[in-house]
DNA sequence: GTAGACTCGATCCATGGTTATCGATATAAA
DNA sequence: TTTATATCGATAACCATGGATCGAGTCTAC
């Protein structure tokens, strides 16, 4: 048998493109914003690393290293504005310019993406669906319009959408992801629990909801099993 | 000004109990758990790392020492049974008993969650929901019962319900959550974007969308400041 | 005006997850 | 039966992230 010698090369996502700054930091800014939107709402205009940190949970220090990222400069004694905290971090982020995208799978969950109007405050906004249902195409679902599959390649290219959303059954996703990329879409965030085959310029973030389910099972069957443990050491 | 010696200290999520398998490990079994679902569909019986790695974009090394913590053991030259792996996978994860879950806020998120029946095949049964809105108490919701908030403790207590589910939104999940503790739930799965405060031994796992959405913007964004440098260099 | 204290920013160290390597073993082919 | 080889399991090196430390600056209080 001829092994493809390919099977074990270290094949992370693409070539990583130097990420300067840390896949956790990049997901841990969203929280520092809804946070710092919040205390802009209660008319706080400063606060420090400390204050952030005792709020989220997180040391001083890596709340300081996290927004050092967004290029912020911070004043001693005094700390960050807010305002120009949000401000870095949205430009950082580029929640700035929107991000128009496709969604496909009008089910239980797209439908509720598409009805998601606060995604807009956050660079995103759907501006079509896409389904195989016959029943749904011609539909509209919290204003946005379902559409045929066919149409989306197309359409992508001539509306310069980058990015899409699969929320189909699994076993639509790949060819669904095809069609995606045959519309020129850059990136993909992806609902279904499977792992897509495409270019290797193509963004891929899967969002597993199994995963978390995974974790807290795990961490209940745990405690219980110890909890077990220890009635029985009694 | 009295400052809290507490923020500096370096406050975990509780005490962490020995993990004992990697966080990310334990996040990658469930999408094991689908792939092998799928070779098992396809009659396959007998599969290697080599191979699940290849298809899952992953080097062998480490789909063993995933593997390995689940307790199954392999042969060389052979691999793995996947019917073996699969029973070790659920096992493992206690996907084998049912956790009933309660879910509050029946919104466009929560309606999404109540319909999807597949979660039953990973250990989750949602047993009711509970929503503030007084149109949607009393409601069925795919075949389950929408509540008011008042009685989920209650409830929650006399049918030993030990996960919660948050899909309210943000402002609301922390009454929420309090509600849940007092009710003796032990584990929340939140999907709103806040951190929430609650006792040591509650164990907490945010979903948190615009994590994702943050990489994916920071990515695209990124991409296309840097296609608009190649360009200017031209 | 000056002393003190608090916070930022930068550098250094520790921890732990990922990757590479090596011997042992079982299968398949000769 | 023997030999070749692919895979497992374990160990070790590596690297990224998280946490600690320290100097410098600025605000506050006396
Ligand atoms: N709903 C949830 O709570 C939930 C939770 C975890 C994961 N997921 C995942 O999200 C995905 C969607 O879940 P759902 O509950 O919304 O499913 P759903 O069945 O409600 O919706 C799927 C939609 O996709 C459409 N579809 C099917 N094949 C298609 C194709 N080839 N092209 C275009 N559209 C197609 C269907 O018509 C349907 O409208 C699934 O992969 C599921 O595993 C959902
Ligand atoms: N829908 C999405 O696609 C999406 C995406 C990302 C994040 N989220 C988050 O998920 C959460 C829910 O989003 P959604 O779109 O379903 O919102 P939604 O407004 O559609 O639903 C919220 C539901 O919670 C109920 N509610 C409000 N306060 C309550 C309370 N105190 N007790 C009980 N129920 C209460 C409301 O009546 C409503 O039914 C939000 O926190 C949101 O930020 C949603």
């Amino acid at each position: 048998m001829v092994i493809d010698i390919n099977l074990s090369t270290p094949l992370r996502v693409g070539r990583q493109e130097a990420p300067s700054i840390p896949q956790p930091s990049l997901a841990r800014l969203p929280q520092y914003h809804h946070y710092l939107v919040d205390l802009a709402a209660k008319g706080i205009t400063q606060t420090t690393c400390s204050v952030i940190g005792r709020d989220l949970g997180l040391i001083p220090v890596q709340v300081r290293k996290d927004l050092q990222h967004t290029g912020i400069i911070g004043r001693p004694k005094t700390g960050y504005s807010v305002a120009e905290l949000i401000q870095a971090i949205e430009t950082f982020l580029g929640w700035n310019n929107i991000n128009e995208a496709f969604l496909v799978g009008a089910g239980n969950l797209g439908t509720a993406l598409l009805g998601h109007e606060r995604f807009s405050k956050f660079g995103l906004r759907i501006v079509a669906a896409f389904d195989r249902d016959p029943a749904k195409e011609g539909q509209w679902i919290h204003e946005k319009a379902v559409l045929p599959l066919e149409e989306l390649a197309d359409l992508a290219q001539r509306m310069s959408i980058h990015l899409g959303i699969i929320t189909t059954p699994p076993e639509a996703a790949q060819a669904v992801a095809d069609e995606m990329v045959k519309g020129g879409i850059q990136a993909i965030w992806n609902f279904a629990p499977v792992k897509l085959k495409v270019p290797e310029h193509i963004i891929v973030h899967n969002e597993d909801l199994y995963s978390t389910l995974a974790t807290l099972s795990w961490k209940l069957a745990r405690r219980f099993r110890v909890s077990l443990k220890e009635k029985e050491a009694v």
